[in-house]
DNA sequence: ATGAAAGCGCTAACAG
DNA sequence: CTGTTAGCGCTTTCAT
């Protein structure tokens, strides 16, 4: 009846009344049933945005980025988390599908047979993000890892750098650590170089393992004169130890990681990284649903960001 | 009808027309309607999970508590975020009720008196965390943020230290943040000290804010022999620029921090710290959620923790 | 073991 | 401007 366009702004109510409704709404502690609504109106103003951790710093920041674009509108975000878990991926989506969302944000373009049909089947905008390698569902927005690796590589060859060393996270279940790695190989092998020396971690506190795993690669390798880290973290722990050690830095040895995560800035000394644009993969991703959403004609295919190099303290300039 | 027993498992279905049911659902990519089944059933097996920031890696960790708990069971976790605001808390709460989750966790004990009344007017079970100075709602797990810095002062003053800086995020509405000073200051008192300098910021990347205000502190103040930070990252920041300039800590100058964050193992020196009981206060406020769903007399009331000092590096032994 | 019917609390469309 | 009437897609209860 009355209230329910009082209670939405809806439609023509004389103001009397509507002081009186929203008084009684008030007094009595009345809060909508929003299940009701969206079950008689078939639309629910949730975005449901999949993502594969929280604590990785990049997602939190990408969700900032969404959040902020969906503010002033009737969307609202809501977030699953996948633990890189392909499985578990297929459960958080179904789960998210059978509340009808507006809209799916899901990191990557990498998915089982089973998601991907929920999210073609699903019939509302779905936008993958961070990464342009390969073929999206719909639409999606992201950087190019494979890319992003391969200018790295470029840079570093530049620079004169030749013994070359790898360190990531285990290149199982987060593609684009490993579309990096390729592409970083590729450049490499472009310009005759080999990685001379690598290792992969899987958890523990990044900072630490850097730290470790740097020793460990500098000792079994020496003569190594750039390494190369698969994200900041990592970068930074092992940049740590290089310094404590003394070593010449850029010069005798370089380092570079990955994502520029803001969180590292006030380190004695600013890795080389690449931005990964994570606050506006965000936004244009949330954007683009915004546009479906109106019908606009947002061009469905990818957005691909260019990430910068920021060379820091640790990147000699060729 | 007899489909709708199938997909919940429920009722007497002879397998025969359960096989054909599920494969039927299957081609046809059927994905259930929550919704309407909310709303038929009377239950919606989502916890609401209410909490200031995603960016602060003290929450995410909270999350991780409640997920895990969670895991084997109906509920799901979904998250809000406040950003530290009243106003939005209010908002995000009147949302997230609107959907007639099974249960509420909500950071802090301090909230509007329209929050207040709708978490009591919900018929939901509610846990506050994070915090225990103050009188729950309905349950609450955490910690004494006033002791746990009673705790910390106590410990600095019995260590020797006696001309005391205090740095930390402006204490407006980090509600938790001011009780830690509260009880701090309060402690240094009985001992007869009192805060020399004291400084606060409110953004920017906390490692380097640490690093500039310990700069400004010790020009400022140079006498100092101790400083308190507020929380890790800061704490973290200052102790490089403190290793740097080559102070002698812990003896001429010890400093300590407070969470007990893992992401910054791997720094050079270990900051003396508090844990903060990240985890467990998730664990715990899911666990109450669920016995008191299942009817469990639970207690209602607080379950405080005791966090432990962890003097690290940079706290002198008394 | 299965079908039929009622209704959850709202919104949408239409009357008044 | 305001009231009335149908559902939304399920679950529940009751009959078969």
């Amino acid at each position: 009846m009355t209230v329910s366009r009082v209670l939405r702004n809806r439609g023509d109510v004389s103001p009397a009344t509507r002081e009186k409704v929203l008084e009684a709404a008030k007094t009595l502690g009345y809060v909508p049933n929003k299940i009701a609504g969206a079950l008689a109106s078939q639309q629910v103003n949730l975005v449901a945005v999949i993502i594969p951790s929280v604590a990785n710093m990049v997602f939190p920041e990408v969700l900032g980025g969404i959040s902020r674009a969906l503010e002033e509108t009737e969307l609202q975000p809501v977030v699953g988390v996948t633990d890189y878990s392909p499985d578990k991926e297929e459960k958080v989506l179904y789960e998210m599908l059978s509340w009808r969302p507006s809209g799916v944000i899901i990191a990557g373009l990498e998915h089982s047979d089973a998601s991907r049909a929920m999210l073609a089947a699903a019939g509302i905008p779905v936008v993958e993000i961070m990464d342009t390698d390969g073929a999206p569902i719909d639409a999606a927005v992201g950087i190019s890892h494979r890319r992003a690796g391969r200018e790295m590589g470029k840079a570093i060859l530049e620079a004169g750098y030749r013994k070359i060393g790898f360190m990531g996270t285990k290149l199982g279940l987060d593609h684009r650590a490993r579309k990096r790695f390729e592409g970083f190989t590729e450049a490499l092998a472009k310009g005759g170089v080999e990685i001379q020396d690598q290792e992969f971690y899987s958890d523990g506190s990044a900072l630490a393992k850097g730290r470790e795993m740097t020793e460990a690669m500098m000792i079994r390798s020496p003569d190594l004169d750039f390494l190369y880290y698969s994200n900041d973290m990592i970068g930074a722990g092992g940049l740590l130890w290089l310094t404590e050690k003394g070593y010449d830095v850029p010069d005798r040895l370089g380092c570079a990681g990955f994502n520029d995560v803001q969180l590292l800035q006030g380190l004695p000394r600013k890795l080389a990284t690449m931005d990964s644009c994570r606050q506006e993969i965000g936004r244009r991703a949330a954007e683009i649903i915004l546009g479906r959403l109106n019908g606009d004609d947002t061009p469905t295919g990818k957005v691909e960001l260019t990430p910068r190099i920021n060379p820091g303290d640790t990147l000699r300039l060729s």
